[in-house]
DNA sequence: TTGACCACCTAACGACCGTTTGATACGATA
DNA sequence: TATCGTATCAAACGGTCGTTAGGTGGTCAA
């Protein structure tokens, strides 16, 4: 019914984007609290506050302090996605420690350059209520699948020589490149491309004397 | 006053043994739901549960909820420092990498063989209260201080090669060693040492191909 | 000018938190 | 037997949590 009205009106309503403008610096301000304080002290209450809004006003952007989590670190994976496939694009042809270089560098890029979203994936994703860690797992999965193959194709081509498992491997070097977020600072005087330099090499060489 | 007669009565209550002994389980259900359930979803109702009582009744054994998290914490760390003493009369006089060979089989066997306790300190440290954290961190400095003496030493007889930072190397030793709690199943079919040895490799000799 | 809609508010809900108070049952001591 | 310390309890404290209900002022189309 009135269907004919509704085409003569504008069919999106223009203030959408001020809306989404609203959701995005509630979301910033919230990774940044989830980050630094955790889950559980982060409240509705501090998370609207940090945007001058009262609690029950953020209930008119999202449905739950859960669904705030859970966008955040959905984001936190697209952003270390997109970060991956352009390291991929930059390094094809190079070889494969300089391949690895690029990655690992993209990697610790995604965790301190792009916000909080990414580090709070690392420093929040174990507690999390576990039905946010459900919806969230599959996700995760998917980045951790590049870097399996990323690092199996360098292994098929005999560039690279992990005798045992591959996924084993790959959990050793994020333990290390996650690791970091409890200790680096990217302003202090070591430079995140040091970092990722001193990362790959370990994982390359090792220490083994010459 | 009265002193002459003290003497003549036993100085220590024999039931505080006893006492110790409650305290003992109180600590391990604790550190179990510390562990599984975070440092907030673990309440003082649930630790008190989890060993048959009410929550009125552990405040006769702790002064508080923190008390028992930082004695958990603290006796975390003092399994991490016997483990490494161990590992290191054991090892002394073998070569540099079977030296950290036993070291990294120490710290795994701590965090998967003596109870929860000193996983709890891996999982929960990041985001416990700020005055328990400030209790912990001195104690917490003089484990990992042990770790960059023994990497020193390695490092200035030319048993191995860091031509960087060995504190970095640690840091990166350490989070490959500590993410293990994330995934890693000891009742699974890889063994702890198997892992130990897979980490030690992956550590000395990198993964270039020969 | 009217009326719908939007973003935000105050106030409150029930639940649960860490902790305290005061009572009770019990075992050892005198 | 009377007394005392110990271990536990039920009940309650003030406080905070996530969330909801209902109201208010402002914008904008009709």
């Amino acid at each position: 019914m009135a269907r004919t009205l509704d085409i003569r009106k504008t069919p999106v309503s223009p203030q959408l984007p001020q809306q989404e403008a609203v959701r995005t610096r509630i979301l910033d301000q919230a990774a940044h609290l989830f980050l630094t304080i955790g889950y559980a002290e982060t409240t509705v209450r501090r998370m609207a506050g940090a945007v001058g809004m009262k609690a029950a006003s953020l209930y008119h952007h999202f449905g739950s302090k859960d669904e705030v989590f859970e966008s955040i670190l959905t984001r936190g994976i697209e952003v270390m996605v997109e970060s991956f496939d352009i390291a991929r694009s930059i390094s094809k042809g190079l070889n494969a420690k300089e391949q690895l270089r690029y990655h690992v560098r993209a990697h610790l890029g995604a965790l301190f350059e792009y916000g909080p979203y990414t580090a709070v994936h690392v420093s929040s994703f174990h507690f999390a209520p576990p039905i946010v860690k459900q919806q969230i797992v599959p996700i995760r999965d998917g980045y951790e699948a590049l870097w399996t193959s990323l690092l199996n194709d360098l292994n098929a081509k005999d560039q690279m020589s992990i005798p045992t498992s591959v996924a084993l491997h790959r959990l050793i070097l994020f333990g290390a490149m996650n690791s970091t977020i409890e200790w680096f600072d990217p302003n202090g005087d070591y430079s995140l491309d040091s970092l990722a330099n001193a990362i790959t090499d370990q994982f390359w060489e090792g220490v083994s004397p010459k």
